[in-house]
DNA sequence: AAATGTTCCGTGTTCGTTCACGAAGATAAT
DNA sequence: ATTATCTTCGTGAACGAACACGGAACATTT
């Protein structure tokens, strides 16, 4: 009578019902029991899954049917298994100097991920910028465009390059993922990214629950172009907005900004002229540069920082910085990653906007952030 | 003349001639390659692989040498399709009394991880045991014990009961996990902490960095049975070291035993008696029972405890509390589950101990705390 | 010498897909 | 009516590993 119900490999037991103390045991639904509901043969059912036409509409529409009702979910293991072509992921991302620089680590997360993945035929080819010539950005992805990949990782860092090249993109429906910045104005399926604003909100917090009221407070930006660089704007209008709404007696902010080569003369001059330096926030990483300079003051401002890049990490292992904000590059290089694999592998729907943690680490937890 | 160097499947790169700008391109050694190396059928390779014996000791080590040199590794895929076993977990963990409280969160990254498994055939049984019977906890393992998992995870609550049920599944040689504590006289092949000393120390030093110099600070044990809470015992040592090793102005300690519904009276008897609090440790998540007592006080002092419970949390972002210290529950339970799945599943050698990170949570960045 | 064990190893099926190939049946062109 | 061309669908061989089964070679017992 029933016998149909419990028949080997069709019984699908409704989510609803599944015994809530156990996970995992619900039985997929194969192809096979597809093509047997609807009266045809598996060729036919997986022609419809990979929209390949040479369907009529009737049966198509039976077995589309069929898929939703019982919620079908292919078989990733038994599909990348049975699939002979590659799946080719690309990242552009900045060039790093060495192995200990900034963009070498969301690389490593991203390495890791593919790891993973290889044995679902999963390859990446990296491709590398330099942040300073736009052109190189340019001449990278045209290469990537040629190489036409399934999937690609983007650091978007001057927006109006990132921006054609993402527009090409669209055009061609190569799905892309941001890592580290946004670009409002395009449509990766993803952006996985920190929140810059608030990151200096919270520095600002650092600060003014470390410093006595009052005092002079110097915002720092290390940079030889500043209007390229969003972030510490962003970073800066945080911890301005900070000092805004606290009902705290504000300091005395003193914005500075400088190329990382003249900082000893600038540094020298606002020294020489501000008494009293409470607090001293740098808005990247470049805040090793400037954690020297204060030792000669009889007591050391709060100095804030980016980043746990080794000379960072020294200095504030001995006690020459008190703060630095992390946002966990290799961590983020593992989840875009992840998302591309979820997105083109798995079918699944992602998460469009990921935001990263803002952690907040000083020499008694560093230890404990280094690996991923 | 060299054909066999490029016949299909059989050529294996070694791993040092790879290039560094790609990712995941190395062709894995299937066994058929093995053996056709070895001159056999892949019958006889499977069988050494699985050490289930009928193999002549000289054709054995000769395919153990053929698997060390080219490196074999199982595709998982194709294994996990082809066996028809099911691999079964199993947690025990205590029991949540909502979806709310501390221990869901560790169940729903386990979940989250056993979710992406289940392709694998793998499922999980969840077993709860009450956190004041330890009789409960027995009960629950000999009913793992009967259901002979593959394997476990476990949160050690009580020392004695966890160490005869581990010592039973060293005997079945089961493998588990621990999670949130770890036992020195077990061998797990896993387990994944936080350090509760330095996430006492890191405590002092953020009182430390908000205070003026001196002052009484008060640490409060918020428990019914300090004694079997370790936990808490190591994060008051923390924080002791940190004021001892400091060079700082050591502030007056002073330490608060109590037990959940003795609060107010104890709490109320201290205010009386001591003036000028500057700072306050709750070495638990009970930190909400004590935040409210200080609105009185001209100065608030400054308030720090653990764990991203929601009550906590709304005081947080209200200021009544300052810092809350999380040791991630979700990636801990994420975590352990991934780490079952790599050593039994992937057959790969695990780091056996794992440190979660100490996030500082303030109310600027906690909304960035959330998922997983 | 035949019968029975042992030891060692190969073969074939299966897992759930992918995909090339080809076979019907319907329709259109000759 | 015959051939050609579509449209629509089924079949069977992979993919790499797991595992049951069976078979050959050799040794041991009657």
């Amino acid at each position: 009578m029933f016998a149909h119900d419990i028949e080997k490999n069709l019984l699908v037991l409704p989510a609803n019902i599944t015994n809530s103390s156990d996970i995992g045991m619900k039985k997929n639904i194969r192809i096979l029991d597809i093509a047997k509901k609807a009266g045809v043969s598996i060729g036919t059912v997986d022609r419809v899954l990979h929209e390949r036409g040479e369907v009529s509409k009737e049966t198509r529409d039976k077995i589309l049917g069929i898929i939703k009702d019982y919620d079908y979910r292919p078989n990733i293991l038994a599909s990348s298994l049975a699939s002979k072509k590659l799946i080719t992921f690309a990242s552009l991302t900045p060039l790093a100097p060495d192995k200990e620089a900034f963009w070498a680590k969301p690389m490593e997360g991203i390495g890791k991920a593919i790891n993973q993945f290889r044995q679902y035929g999963i390859v990446l080819k990296q491709f590398h910028f330099k942040m300073e010539e736009p052109e190189t950005f340019n001449a990278e992805a045209a290469k990537i465009l040629d190489l036409a990949p399934d999937g690609i990782l983007l650091a978007p860092w001057t927006k109006k390059e990132s921006l054609k090249f993402t527009q090409e993109l669209d055009n061609r429906s190569i799905p892309y993922v941001f890592i580290d910045s946004n670009l409002k104005e395009a449509n990766p399926i993803s952006f996985i990214v920190q929140d810059s604003v608030q990151s200096g909100f919270l520095a600002a917090k650092l600060i003014d629950y470390g410093i006595a009221e009052g005092g002079n407070v110097l915002v720092i930006h290390i940079t030889k172009n500043l209007q390229n660089a969003n972030h510490l704007l962003q970073r800066e209008k945080g911890f301005y907005d900070y000092f805004e709404k606290c009902n705290c007696e504000k300091p005395h902010l003193i914005k500075i900004e400088v190329s990382p080569d003249e900082i000893e003369t600038n540094l020298n001059t606002c020294l020489s002229e501000v008494k009293s330096i409470q607090g001293v926030f740098v808005t990247n990483s470049k805040v090793h540069l400037v954690a020297g300079f204060f030792n000669s003051l009889e007591k050391r401002p709060k100095i804030i920082g980016y980043d746990l890049i080794p000379r960072n990490v020294d200095l504030l292992i001995n006690g020459k910085i008190d703060f630095l904000l992390n946002q966990k590059p290799e961590a983020q290089g593992y989840m875009a990653a992840n998302l591309l694999f979820d997105q083109i592998v798995r079918k699944e729907k992602v998460k469009s906007s990921n935001y990263t943690s803002i952690d907040i680490i000083t020499r008694e937890n560093i230890e404990y952030y280094s690996s991923i």
